[in-house]
DNA sequence: GTGGTCTAGACCACC
DNA sequence: GTGGTCTAGACCACC
């Protein structure tokens, strides 16, 4: 996991945004064993208390549970995973088209940025793969 | 011009992105005064010194000038308007394509959604405008 | 409000349900302005950061609302009193009523038991006031 | 025995308290021999470091008496009975009273609330056994 | 070892 | 002044 200190975005919502990343696309699925706060804590540099608000923020949105003692585990509703997953896709988009849309772009200019950006992104990893 | 007070955005930083956005998209036009700190700090009930950083790091960006007791002036030159606009475009895409990327969604998955979710944006501005 | 520290109730429940039930029986009404994280931290001798605890979960709740540099309002909608009140009544009576009959008493006997200590409680209360 | 590992109450205490319950209605009589400690705490998945300490404060109240290699049976002391239940259901019904008048409620509103959520409760544990 | 609560205190954004 | 985030570190309950 890659934090970006940087940003205004709180740390403890990093974590949580790349914990739903990978619950969304089955990195970590239901009921598998998340590192434990303090593990956490150690391998991103941040304080544990940090770990442990995102891990309780977790537990309320019903993304994991914790077990005192044991450790903190992906929920073991599989709905929650597609149900993560859509929300985090529609979101994203619907931000994207309304920033886009406030930016005077209708959906051919959007689909052809998209098009024609996503083709340059690809390009540049394969370069950077040394393809 | 509308802010979200609750997200972790500094204000200062969403009223310079409405700014560019309006320059961008030709609302604001080059030599255009806008409003006095004073004037803009009332209108959306924040702090003078908020709207004063703002206005403060556009004129480091170039996007605007002040003139002692006349105001403050959406830059002259014709060029950066387009550069603005650009930029703010292919850094929306970019973040955005990064994003359904690490989403696992591909070139093909991203367009659909795209397309989906614009057509349902529409449908419901039609809806609410009642047509 | 009076915090019980040698109970294992965590603090920052404890100044909820006090929260709770000054909005329930309506000492705080809609719209007042509650205590200033700091300012309630140095009156209940705690750390600011387990009033913040407490504030930030009754805003998840909804029971209160967030002015960045303002202060902590009672949430306005007044819906959200009565069902504050009648949620915490409720569940004090069922786990009341839960625990008594698994200690075998049956409606007539909690009746009269909580008559009868109704009844010596106020006889006391009288005399600690002289009456 | 159930227990809740999800409250602020210690595991140990929630032990003690079901075991007072069953003394106080006569499902423990005097001399009968309780679970050993490995037994239940494999029953409760507990560690037995936690029943131990329930068990040992328990001989302490006076509740129970260990048989270095029998095992651990409840006093013999018939009166313990009738005190423990005694003041459980005090305890309980004076915390109970003292809560509701702190939420506005006087002896009537009190008896209503408990006669209203009692027959509440009869029905729905009706409707479970389907009767 | 694992999570839960709490303290002391820093720094920031915004009023 | 007011809330938001974060760190460092303590102590507890339970495994």
């Amino acid at each position: 996991m890659e934090l970006n200190f940087n940003t205004s975005i709180p740390i403890y919502l990093q974590i949580i945004r790349e914990f739903k990343r990978q619950i969304a696309i089955g990195i970590l699925k239901p009921g598998d064993k998340i590192p434990s706060q303090r593990e956490l804590a150690g391998d991103l540099k941040v304080n544990a208390n940090t770990v442990q608000r995102a891990y309780r923020e977790m537990e309320i949105l019903g993304l994991v549970e914790t077990l005192r003692g044991q450790g903190t585990f992906v929920c073991q509703t599989q709905a929650i995973v597609e149900e993560t997953r859509n929300e985090m896709l529609t979101s994203l988009v619907d931000d994207f088209v309304q920033a886009m849309k406030s930016l005077g772009c209708e959906e051919e200019a959007i689909m052809e940025l998209v098009k024609l950006r996503y083709d340059e992104i690809q390009k540049n990893h394969r370069g950077e793969r040394g393809e």
